[in-house]
DNA sequence: CGTGGAATTGATTACGTTCAATAGATGTGG
DNA sequence: CCACATCTATTGAACGTAATCAATTCCACG
């Protein structure tokens, strides 16, 4: 099933179950890959847009150095690319940071989506740009925020896109992300995530546990990140 | 005219001169705006899609304590949104950081390309697609580089991006920020900036002065920022 | 149980910030 | 063309957030 995505479109526009058919008819096959494994590589051109069904995965460039930076967290009801007939490599890798399934889509059907229905491609279209969206606010997150701040909003963001997911109870959520894994996205190091992850508990904004996270003072955490779901895109602010 | 456009463009496709004309056809007005001016607000939903003839001017945010981050700088050639027509309102603004000319394209002429003229709608496409890894790349300058080496690394950009519009003489180009804007771009101090400027100065791998800068020792400016220009998706490097 | 990954703690260092002041450049009007 | 205002660049000193290095504890899982 595909309704993650469904769930994430329907807060920008409201498809008829036809064009849910068409869609889902597309991409026919689905597939299951590890943690840790690599879904597409950096140089590579994938022959397949591939949706996120279940589990996490994430955009991340590997440095010189060795260590890497991680750019996007992918859930489900979101798109790996859906541009991949227009660049020739990819710049960047993404990886499953859970056992993820993943719906495959041929290339030929998303173009051919894409020509000739223009309401479900103006939906993947929306749902690219809501992409890019959350990639410049993370850019102002790092540029202009202290961690506290910064893990702060991180938790305000996945909790709106997991409920536009369909996924989420109440405030209460996934997220099965280890503290590195934490930091590799935010630009900090595994020991200051830990410590500042403290002081947020300690403060009763939160409570991450189990690989769930749980939003104890949604306005407290808010505040403190200045979390303001505009740049997600949607009709109505889910939850 | 639109030049630069076409000159950055040729580094994904050769177009014909019918479609050269046409795309020039499609915006027949220029305005210009003075240095500081805003040209889209966060918030609105601009009618044209905007390029850049002449000058410099950045995306940014304003954030809730007063001060902005710079998302993108964007040079002669460069687009400021090819998408209007998909979300209903602008999450930034968009500033002139110099006098900047600007060609007006109703958004009605965009749409009527990107419906009709396959290699045309590919070629735009394209140039959004190199804005957004541009931003996936800052994301990774600022979320794993030391100042030294970030402010290295958008010279060694803004350097490929200025030669790709066609804009630069050998390793000397215009660049008309202050320190003060270099500084909210890369998520620095004004302070730390200059000081970090004057090293670069000082070991001889920059000039800069009088809104110019010229690269001299591009070798070492790449290894330092660990600068790889393959996500800016062109055919053959520029220069 | 034992093993290895993940989380936590401690001590030290440094990169970058903050506050504050000065110098230089640019521009404008009298 | 000078005088004044303003923006930009530079310098100094003190502070603080986050990095680094190095252990140790906690857990999940086989």
């Amino acid at each position: 099933m595909i309704t993650p995505l469904f769930s994430k479109l329907s807060y920008y526009m409201t498809l008829s179950q036809d064009e849910k058919q068409l869609l889902e008819a597309a991409g026919n096959r689905s597939i299951l890959v590890e943690k840790g494994d690599i879904i597409i590589n950096e140089g590579e051109r994938p022959e397949h847009v591939y949706l996120i069904e279940k589990g996490w995965a994430c955009r991340y460039k590997l440095l010189e150095n060795g260590d890497n930076h991680i750019m996007a967290f992918l859930i489900p009801g979101d798109l790996c690319d859906v541009h991949i007939t227009i660049l020739k490599k990819m710049d960047h890798s993404i990886r499953a940071l859970t056992p993820v399934t993943l719906r495959k889509f041929p290339a030929d059907e998303i173009r051919n989506i894409m020509e000739n229905h223009p309401r479900l491609a103006r939906a993947l279209f929306w749902s690219t740009l809501v992409d890019e969206a959350v990639l410049r606010e993370w850019l102002v997150n790092m540029g202009t925020r202290p961690a506290d701040a910064r893990l702060a909003h991180v938790f305000c963001e996945m909790l709106i896109r997991t409920r536009m997911a369909g996924c989420a109870e109440d405030d209460d959520i996934e997220f099965p992300l280890t503290q590195a894994e934490i930091s590799e996205s935010m630009g900090l190091t595994q020991v200051h995530t830990n410590r500042v992850l403290q002081k947020l508990r300690h403060d009763g904004l939160v409570k991450l546990e189990k690989k769930r996270l749980a939003i104890l003072d949604w306005d407290r955490l808010k505040q403190l990140s200045q979390f303001d779901p505009a740049y997600l895109h949607c009709q109505n602010v889910p939850g």
